[in-house]
DNA sequence: GTGTAATTTCACGTATTTTTCACGATTTTT
DNA sequence: AAAAATCGTGAAAAATACGTGAAATTACAC
């Protein structure tokens, strides 16, 4: 389990660190909104417990901005007597609070119950988000701004299998040998003319799939 | 695991050896913060064993100073009643401390838990840092000072080429047949101009890369 | 069988990349 | 000190890779 720690007083930080390790759990941290964000687009985290009270970026509008590209579980921490607003943290998809000064056992046994909750969902349909790509592997599914992509078996393949290694460069020979098959004895380029159709399908998020010249491609952010 | 032991007291260094190399890992030391700064910008460690006190330069400063260069879990090491700022230790990327006098137990768990947690890390995408040059072959991502260099296929063919074979002096017979491939009937000098492209890619960084006269090239920090 | 959708091949145009080569600077050898 | 060898660089020529559209082939349902 990755979980994201967002607070910007470094001793917090470090106890969640502690309790979430002593879990089995691997802890990152972020020290303001802004930078909680930007490691969200950039990683997939299953778990965030965010603190309500930072500098640069608050925790709720951090959460919301994150809750656009991603579907993340989102524990938040505000300190006693701050003002909490329970709706509209339900609103934007807040999962659960604590509220500090808190006892191990209690984040613990939020956490747990959190993650747990997250594992059964996403045991039925785990949906990856990226920006406005929505990619359900398990159901086939792929939805550009909300709309359904009508793609072809090879383009699903391709796509999941892009997603799959997203950061990595892939040459066409292994494209063609771990979505195609072993047995493939065609034309190079036929990755090509799969590149474009997806692409195509992708509409705006043709961006990510970038083109490596001289290699191949890869799925990035 | 190469360990890298860093402590002014021969005695604190052979306790320390002999738990590392008990559990399989190779042991060098530093009897400085000078001496270790040194050493880990020509060698790649693992992990690091820091004391805090220390002559010519502490462990924070030293540890500050191989943070820029690269990036190794730090173990501080700290007697106890001596002044230990958590805070900064953490600023600087300590990842864990413990006081001495410290337990074999302690210390061996201590040393588990950071390399694991750091391997993991490392699975996902190993980017190599040397100074304000960062390479990620896997993505095929060169960054110059944060910002991504544009570079052509051949450029980046040769640039990892160099710096897999970092510090090895290299023949233009050499890198034609093992980067152009053995294949390739041209002019010696073709490595040349893209040895210059490169260069010019890799802004100050170029000087990473150095011309052996009458041989060929290397890549050396 | 037939028709439709999916897959693959292929060729063209374009933009980029690679290679060659020659000149001048620098170093080494004679 | 002159001659030879080696290297850095710029520019031009040659080669290559990629996106695309269209045609050919294959797969599959009915």
């Amino acid at each position: 389990m990755k979980i994201l720690i967002v607070d910007d007083e470094v001793m917090i930080r470090n106890v969640l660190r502690e309790y979430v390790e002593f879990e089995g759990n691997e802890a990152y941290e972020a020290e303001d909104g802004m930078q909680a964000v930007k490691m969200c687009r950039e990683n997939d985290y299953d778990l965030i417990l965010m603190d309500v009270m930072m500098p640069y970026l608050d925790g709720y509008s951090a959460v919301k901005e994150i809750k656009k590209v991603k579907d993340v579980p989102v524990i938040m921490l505000s300190a006693r007597g701050e003002e909490y607003d329970k709706l509209f943290a339900f609103e934007i998809g807040v999962d659960d609070y604590v509220t500090k000064p808190f006892s191990p056992k209690e984040v613990m046994a939020r956490i747990n119950a959190v993650t747990k909750r997250h594992t059964a969902k996403e045991q039925k349909n785990e949906i990856l988000k990226f920006e406005g790509l929505e990619i359900d592997m398990a159901g086939r599914n792929v939805y550009v701004d909300g709309v359904k992509a009508e793609l072809t078996p090879k383009e699903y393949e391709l796509l999941f299998y892009l997603v799959r290694n997203k950061g990595i460069a892939l040459t066409r020979e292994k494209l063609l040998y771990d979505v195609w098959g072993f047995d493939f004895y065609g034309d190079d380029r036929t990755v090509d003319t799969h590149i474009k159709m997806l692409r195509g399908n992708l509409k705006e998020y043709r961006k990510f799939i970038v083109t490596l010249r001289g290699l191949g491609y890869k799925f990035e952010l």
